[in-house]
DNA sequence: TAGATTGTTAATCGATTAACAATC
DNA sequence: TAGATTGTTAATCGATTAACAATC
């Protein structure tokens, strides 16, 4: 039973984990073989022992002298991110936003894979964006059903995103990811992450004041 | 000096301040008059106490039995989040998110306004997005430099981010909103916020996997 | 007055940082 | 061997939560 339990991992150590992946990757292509967490610290204005401790809820070992494998840390944390596995996922809201993340070429690096998008408007329904499906949201939890869909992404405007969700939950999804500008109600065992641009736009703004003083 | 001095306030209690304003906002729309602090956690799943305890980082105060003056609350949390005053802003990158972000119509309500984009492309260059120039990348600092430019937004690609942001340094831009997947690196009195998607899909990704367990 | 809600002070909890032993 | 780096255990710091007094 505790071996099979899954570590929770606090969610400052998961950001960071995003962090080292992209950095990792980089120094992989750069030749890279070991890469030791004074690097990391160093190239991204951290802590070494934080970079440690964070690495170490992967579970790989370093060597002392040497640092970590580089291939191994990356394949580590991928494993955490869960992005070796692909979700497929649905998106509703196919304005500017919702488009453009059909666009996106590289989410299947990290685990997300749009297998069909919805929208309210009949003019969109029907159409193909980036080669992905466009349907009526009418049809969504039918589908959600049958395709035992795990992912949702919101990209409506904020008044409509209650709704999607709730389509989202009656077809069985049971991860939400929403860039819409609202807080959205969800049963317990639904996980939502909110990625609104408000949240990271506020922190910054509220920082612009503290310039120049 | 002590009067004078701006109060730092946690990431966390920012972060929920920025849900507060929506929420108070669409409140305000449906009449509401005075909000309690319970009113706001329980709409969104937080505790009464952290909610009174962001909401005196504004500064304002409550009345017993009553709560918050609803319209205070919402100039308040602005004040503190800085969306009352509109910081001018260049973007850098108008692939599928930049114009997706040239194109939202509600920044200004966040304090912030596109006067200018830009892209290494000549294809895209000298057009308009949704009336907003696209020019060459070559101009940035001089523009930046005459128009006082204090925030930029970076959606380039990974590769060119950097460069980007070097560019907007050397203009004398002291704030960037960074949603290209790598970490800059800049001079300690510029800001930068991060708002990559892969942070909270990656957090999203990971709790994807207790599920079911 | 009684009751609900705010605001303050203290206690708890969790994340970060420090110290140091282990090891290649 | 010496030195650099990891990993662990303890100390610190900051944010959250609890308890309770103040007040409309």
């Amino acid at each position: 039973m505790s071996k099979d339990e899954i570590k929770v991992i606090p969610e400052p150590s998961l950001r960071r984990l995003v962090h080292y992946h992209h950095l990792v990757k980089d120094l992989i292509k750069c030749g890279a073989e070991e890469i030791s967490s004074a690097t990391i610290a160093r190239e991204l204005y951290l802590d070494s022992i934080q970079v440690r401790k964070d690495i170490q809820f992967t579970g790989i070992v370093g060597k002392p002298k040497r640092g970590y494998n580089a291939k191994e840390l990356l394949a580590a944390i991928e494993t955490v991110l869960n992005w070796n596995n692909t979700f497929q996922a649905f998106l509703v809201g196919c304005g500017k936003l919702g488009r453009a993340m059909l666009h996106y070429p590289n989410f299947t690096n990290y685990g997300l894979e749009f297998v069909a998008a919805f929208d309210v408007n009949p003019d969109m329904t029907d159409t193909r964006i980036n080669g992905i499906s466009v349907l009526h949201t009418e049809q969504l939890v039918k589908l959600a059903k049958r395709m035992h869909i795990h992912l949702g992404v919101i990209t409506t405007p904020a008044e409509a995103a209650q709704e999607a969700a709730d389509l989202m939950i009656e077809g069985g999804i049971e991860a939400i990811w929403n860039f819409a500008p609202s807080r959205l109600k969800v049963p317990e065992n639904v996980i939502v992450e909110n990625a609104q641009f408000s949240e990271t736009l506020g922190v910054l703004t509220n920082k612009l004041k503290n310039i120049g003083r």
